[in-house]
DNA sequence: GATCATAGTCGTCTGCCTGACGATAAACAC
DNA sequence: GTGTTTATCGTCAGGCAGACGACTATGATC
């Protein structure tokens, strides 16, 4: 048969979704945009869209992003342009069922970004909004304290989200990827608050203070204070130059 | 616009892509097979193929695995069929310009196998071999101690060993996976010298024995003893039920 | 202004883990 | 037997983390 052949290789639909995690109010948050046609017309779903034919996956992703929220992803592997989130791949899903239309491949990306005024529409979305990771994942499908209707996430989306959650939670051990939720310049607190929040544990303020101001190139101090958080006046820093933490910083066993 | 207006979700073609490792004489090493038609006519490249209409991504994987070496995968997010090689999706590689034929977008998936006998032919493929990654690698595109015409591995599969090559080097730092690399018996030596060949160091015989012995979950003894690496028996072990280690075996530092 | 609550920062102590390395044990080759 | 190889146990010092005491500097409250 020759190369060419179309049976050889059926034709499939590309997507990307992206789990676009935030920390806001000690809660971890995701983004999640209502779904305005079938199937699933009406749940929560993950932002998303269509590859187009000359872009590539980080590309489409990228795109999607600023389409949802306006954020200028930041790929570590793709010439930087303004940092502002944290965008690399998660994993890609392709069961033969997860979308009734047709053959949907969808190559899901891990977003995180600092906390954000709230999200605006996407073209074909109704409405955004933040959720948190435990009201999405937890056995009913979510938003009981909101009074929303309690749904679980369209197509495989809980699993792509918890998939994202736990890739967030483990990056944040060995890798300085934590400093993505925090804005330019955060307090040594702040950050802890953010570890807290995607861990969901407490930590020990001094060990934690220990830990982070004597890890080398993690955090470079800017030279200002702020009280912001109340109590006494925090030093501020910034990311330093290191991405990976040696030696890491091991979450709590349970 | 109609959901299935067939412009919106332009056609791709889905593959996957796999990198088969194994330690073979000290030495970490790849299946590579030569591709037999255009493009990279004659060029070695990783083994895949086309995913099929309804066939999920890991069965695809684990069926061009078993075409290429007659292993069994076991893919730990599947029901297990009998183990035989760690399988996991590695990433996905979409660039537009990665195949000149059309637009395809490849899942590669890490598999760890024992050492295995000879490679046998797939398919479409002419021949497979073994070849060592420090030789895959290498600026020159590897081969030269045996001999071969000195070429760069064909696509973008360069990247995508070199992706898989780091992911297990991480790996089996907080994880049990460097048993797939045994056969279902070994003694601490053998798992040792996986250890050197995936990392490329030379690690202590004792400490790697306290820390490997002393972890618990990750070796079991299976009571009988073996002198097939000449000198003073020594103990067999099997893989415990640990999947991760706690704490973890850090690479030494550079 | 004194007091309190809050948050930040510096130290201490102890136990665990690791790296370096000595010593012994049990096989094989000669 | 002697030497070589590999396996296994032990010791010791240094580093790091968890638990926690102490002190500092702000705003809020009385």
């Amino acid at each position: 048969m020759s190369p060419y052949d179309p049976s050889a290789f059926p034709p499939f639909a590309v997507t990307v979704d992206l789990v676009v995690l935030t920390v806001r109010r000690h809660a971890l948050c995701a983004l999640v945009v209502r779904r305005g046609e079938q199937p699933f017309q009406g749940r929560w779903a993950l932002p998303g869209g269509f590859v187009r034919g000359d872009e590539d996956l980080a590309a489409a992703a990228a795109r999607e992003l600023a389409e949802e929220t306006g954020l200028c992803a930041h790929d570590p592997d793709s010439p930087a342009s303004t940092p502002g989130a944290h965008l690399e791949q998660l994993a890609t899903y392709g069961d033969p069922r997860r979308d009734p239309r047709m053959r949907v491949v969808s190559v899901a990306h891990l977003v995180l970004a600092p906390d954000l005024p709230a999200p605006r529409a996407g073209g074909d979305a109704n409405s955004a909004r933040w959720a948190t990771v435990e009201d999405l994942l937890s056995q009913e499908g979510g938003f009981g304290r909101e009074g929303e209707q309690s749904t679980p996430l369209a197509f495989d989306h809980a699993r792509i989200l918890g998939d994202g959650v736990e890739r967030a939670r483990s990056k944040i051990e060995y890798s300085s990827l934590a400093t993505a939720f925090c804005p330019p310049e955060f307090t040594v607190g702040e950050l802890r608050r953010v570890y807290e929040a995607v861990w969901g544990v407490a930590l020990d303020p001094r060990n934690f203070h220990r830990k982070v101001t004597g890890t080398p190139g993690f955090l470079v101090p800017s030279g200002g204070t702020t009280t912001r958080q109340g109590g006494r006046p925090a030093q501020l820093f910034r990311a330093g130059g290191a991405t990976v933490l040696n030696p890491p910083m091991l979450r709590p066993e349970v």
